[in-house]
DNA sequence: AAGCTTGGTGTTACCGCTAACATGATTCCC
DNA sequence: GGGAATCATGTTAGCGGTAACACCAAGCTT
């Protein structure tokens, strides 16, 4: 350590290594790692000294060190998209949660677009960053067909993607949940259930629309025209706008709730009334819609779940090393509330 | 490599090494790292044939040894709290979006309660890590104070939160903002105006409290009686519910817009009109703000410039290595909607 | 023409940790 | 009581990079 003309010594202090620990003690660093990596063979009064030493010069294991040798790093990546949205935010948490318990540490990449590139790129990002394995909250269509090879060497999770063929996938029965909400609709006495639906190039936006169609089919109802919406309330208003001019509406499943709160608001100005005059349904029963005008009616889907399983199958693949290719498929909850009971 | 009965080879494929594509060239592996790094002393055909055979190897650098080295992890930490809140949600995708931009990684831990211990834990965690700095999303009056000495060990940036004494931090005006939407009210004619404040233990809660005190009070306006939320909307709608019931409430302030929907549904169940009855403003102006019914005046937040700039201090904390203790103080928008406008 | 720079490259020494093997002191067994 | 097994610990060799220094050929001085 350079002296200074102050006579301060320039505070070069490096933390302190697990031979620093060791020599406090007169041991080797070797005794000190096996303390840490719960070694049996130390002894008790040994194993004490070292771990008081530990906690007297704040020492800390190197992690780059020990993802060197051990070619761990105890970090899964996770690639999102816009975390403002809902679910993918509460995806994230409980992936976050559900890695922490399991010991290991989570990077985010975030893709702002949703395009083949913008995933390959957060992909590469996090793989440089070598984490032992990634998560990916893909819900185009196309995503996972546009996946590099990068997701061969290493393991990966699709969250919210269709079929990924060969890849292990989480979703949630976006399909039940869609002819869940329509049977309702028409079990309230709806002639048929008009459907705005999300963009057509994500997975979940088609998943309800074939749920919605399947159930009309099944039930002998037509099959109205369908209606498009980016997922933001904006759309949602503009659909009502446009249902609110017609007078063969009698129920709306609208794909999400963001959307079905702009259809309301575009109903309430348009002088049509909810539940009496139109059937209103939502999805994702995001944490405002029991407080909607009137409170929705929508579908619960269980995003911690989503968040467990993802690490689960994850960290499968990393520990057995296999390339599992389980797909887990999540129940959903249609929860009723006033805007669909006349 | 173990020869399998099959004659197949047990693929224990180590991922190729700087000296594997040195090897391959004749060169030694230092002049690989040295086109890597952009040294400048490499012949530009040597520098065309190493970047080649780093293609053809599908060579990546190896970021744990990397970092053992050079004692850089290229990664910040976030400490978070509840993700599903729009203001974490999107402070994190500003956060994400400017890091990557510097060419760091982020890694995440989000504590679930608000609480010394919790956020402590994290914090440890992300050092353990060896992120080169920290952002803590710490919207909890006391949670500063409680910071471990650890804080003194890693570069740390505080968003969100009070004073952060000898800490660099990142807020929104959160105090300006609340006298803003107050004026507003008294100028369309309330004679005062009413707040839903949210928890007591928030910093953000604490603040607007005391800035639609300060333009009650500079107005020469009655300070009434203060309500107190969880930022959730069932909180706006119990607040709601007492407030419909007093004859004397002509405008509320809500301190964010989640519970002001909740209000707005209270109101709305007790045949209070509004703005017509009562004015109501919010507070972040969340996507579904204009469409709630009616569309709510609030309180603009750029989430984004928030992690910008906290991405922005961190970093010179960082490079500069000096503990800068700027506090930076982003300014907010009022957005007049239906809800205030008689 | 001899000595000095300079550009391009190779050699070597770590970074801090874990794994494998080596060592010395006990305990154990017949 | 002597050799084997066992326990507690030490020693050594990497993991895959970067940095510092060494080297050699070519170009530039004077």
């Amino acid at each position: 350590m350079p002296e200074v003309p102050g006579g301060a010594r320039v505070s070069d202090t490096r933390a302190a290594t697990m031979a620093d620990v060791a020599r406090t003690l007169g041991l080797s660093h070797q005794t000190v790692s096996r303390v840490l990596n719960g070694h049996p063979s130390v002894r008790p009064d040994t194993r004490a000294r070292v771990l008081q030493a530990i906690e007297d010069l704040g020492y800390r294991r190197n992690s780059a060190a020990r993802a060197l040798v051990t070619r761990r790093s105890q970090t899964v990546g996770v690639v999102s998209f816009d975390t403002t949205l809902y679910g993918p935010a509460s995806t994230l948490a409980g992936i976050e949660h559900a890695a922490q318990q399991a010991g290991y540490f989570v990077s985010v990449a975030i893709a702002k677009a949703v395009t083949a590139e913008t995933v390959r790129d957060a992909l590469e990002r996090l793989i440089a960053q070598s984490v032992e394995g990634v998560i990916i909250i893909a819900p185009l269509l196309g995503t996972v067909e546009a996946l590099p090879e990068l997701t061969r060497s290493v393991p990966v999770v699709i969250v919210e993607s269709g079929n990924a063929p060969g890849l292990a996938s989480v979703r949630v029965d976006q399909f039940e949940g869609a002819r869940k909400v329509t049977r309702h609709l028409l079990e309230q006495g709806a002639s048929t259930v008009w459907h705005v639906a999300g963009p057509g190039d994500w997975v979940e936006a088609e998943a309800r629309v074939a749920g919605w169609r399947a159930e009309l089919t099944g039930a002998g109802a037509s099959v109205p025209e369908l209606l498009r919406g980016t997922w933001r309330p904006e759309s949602g208003y503009e659909a009502g706008q446009k249902l609110a001019r017609r007078t063969d509406v009698d129920a709306v499943f609208v794909a999400n709730d963001q959307m079905a709160l702009g259809l309301l608001r575009a109903f309430h100005e348009a002088g049509v009334r909810v539940p009496a005059d139109v059937l209103v349904a939502g999805f994702d029963d995001v944490p405002e819609a029991a407080f909607y005008s009137p409170p929705l009616t929508t579908v619960r889907q269980d995003f911690g779940a989503v968040g467990r399983r993802s690490i689960d199958l994850l960290l499968e693949q990393v520990v057995h090393g296999g390339t599992e290719t389980r797909q887990a498929v999540l129940p959903v909850e249609l929860v009723v509330r006033q805007s669909t009971l006349r």
